[in-house]
DNA sequence: TAGTCCCCTTAACCTATGTTGTAGCCGCCT
DNA sequence: AGGCGGCTACAACATAGGTTAAGGGGACTA
């Protein structure tokens, strides 16, 4: 574990970049987050820092890295749920769960930072900004999985995986971790398969089609999108749900200190505790 | 719009039975859920709640009814992302995002609250049990899309179908709404297999499947479910997923007023607002 | 009483995707 | 240098599930 001093001019975390995505921070907020991610660690590719069956501990930001967050059945089939981006959190709900239902595993070497579940209700106490812009990004993760869903019941082979590498090219430019339409996929062709519902012989054919027809080139790692407006019409990829759009006025309205206007209520009239 | 007078016993919302399976509510707390779902109106079957990509409106409280909700793609193609129960809370992230990017529609005539997000806000701030008790159904059903993207991706129809009929009885048993394995399932077949990915054509073979095996009965609209276990172990139904099992103390320590001990933050440390 | 609409049911056939098997490449160990 | 393990590639074959088509029952209308 490391413990970096509180500077006074800190560097933007992954998760401050994807958090501005959505509002403006204010210094003070910034200076808050960087304090939260101030205990880091550094794991290894294959590792687990999270297994399905065991009780939550912290919760966690990943600040770089790949990780998958993934479910298995009994008998060894497996489904990648989702892919975890640097800016993205593991076990935000840790305290309200007994135990996990899913595991996270490290794809490349990753530094996470991590905290006590107590400081999060700290943040809403408050950091009421930051608790809804916390509460976008929880958000914004059920409406990606309901759109996987959309990908795995309706969409084929073809779509589905155009859909994903648009979504993966969307969501790493948010961190600046792609620029000109490429970044690296630190993926084998197993883990793809387990993502997308398919088996690892479909999704080899499915990928030299979209190299075949120009779409996309693959060298090693690093996936370079030719034609992304192409790419997202194969995919049908509407960006409407990964909810992009800034927001910021009405939800300071809902979580800020101000008394709302419709059922004012008194201190007399809050609960004793 | 019917607004009804706050009764000094009120009667159990579905609502309040689901968080009671998670934590013991107060009578204060019961009141305050009860004038949360003060404004109802009725709706019938067939109905749009909510439209993709339509701007978000009040959050809703299912109190009554069954909907889903469900995404479509431009050529027509449609995933029901999951059933809306009594209890449920439709848009509960309606401030935070511009646009809605899923769909609601009534299955039944249906009974549903609503109120303006800014209550959400004041729930927060004033009832951290009750705000916990909001999060936890969130973050469940979060957990229920996940073990859906796992059946949609990994599991065969027939053990989907098992898995789904299995979350539906347990998810009623919680609001009072199946009893002795048997529930009413008011879906036509084309909606059950938009939910699993499957062809109306194959939807019907395999609750033949079932029938025939003697697992489940059809009549109608009403299924029973004759050997939870074994259409459990058809569908490899695990279900940690729900997360049904209590954890009080855990999240009044996260979400309570108290002040916590790492880094405790006076007022005059707070962002302007 | 027949007509229409919606839904369920089944049969016959088709295809997207899964399975099995083999081969080649690359990095790594010793 | 050789061997081994993990990954990609691709061909041949198998099958779960999709598609098309047809009929039937119940509820409503006229």
């Amino acid at each position: 574990m490391t413990r970096a001093p509180a500077s006074r001019v800190p560097e933007p975390t992954p998760l401050w970049l994807k958090l501005s995505s959505y509002l403006v921070l204010s210094d003070e907020e910034k200076m808050y987050l960087t304090d939260l991610e101030n205990t880091t660690s550094r794991q290894p590719p294959r590792t687990d820092l999270l297994q399905q069956g065991e009780r939550y501990r912290d919760v966690r930001i990943m600040r770089d890295g790949w990780a998958i967050r993934h479910k298995a059945l009994p008998d060894g089939r497996r489904q990648v749920v989702n892919f975890v981006l640097p800016g993205d959190i593991i076990g935000m709900y840790c305290t309200l769960f007994e135990s996990a239902d899913h595991s996270v595993t490290t794809l490349t070497a990753v530094e996470v930072a991590s905290f006590p579940p107590e400081r999060l209700g700290e943040l809403f106490r408050s950091f009421p900004r930051l608790a809804a812009a916390l509460a976008w990004s929880g958000a914004r993760e059920e409406a990606i999985l309901a759109e996987r869903l959309l990908s795995l019941g309706r969409r084929t082979a073809l779509e589905r995986t155009a859909h994903l590498i648009v979504e993966l090219l969307r969501r790493l430019s948010v961190v600046n971790m792609a620029t000109d339409g490429h970044f690296v996929l630190p993926v084998t062709q197993e883990i793809l398969a387990d993502a997308l519902g398919l088996s690892i012989v479909h999704i080899n054919r499915t990928l030299r089609r979209l190299r075949d027809s120009g779409l996309i080139d693959l060298n090693g790692q690093r996936i370079t999108v030719n034609d992304v407006r192409q790419l997202a019409s194969v995919g049908q990829f509407d960006e409407l749900y990964l909810h992009l759009i800034h927001a910021p006025r009405r939800l300071e309205r809902a979580f800020s200190d101000v008394r709302p206007r419709h059922a004012p209520h008194d201190d007399a009239e809050r609960p004793k505790a």
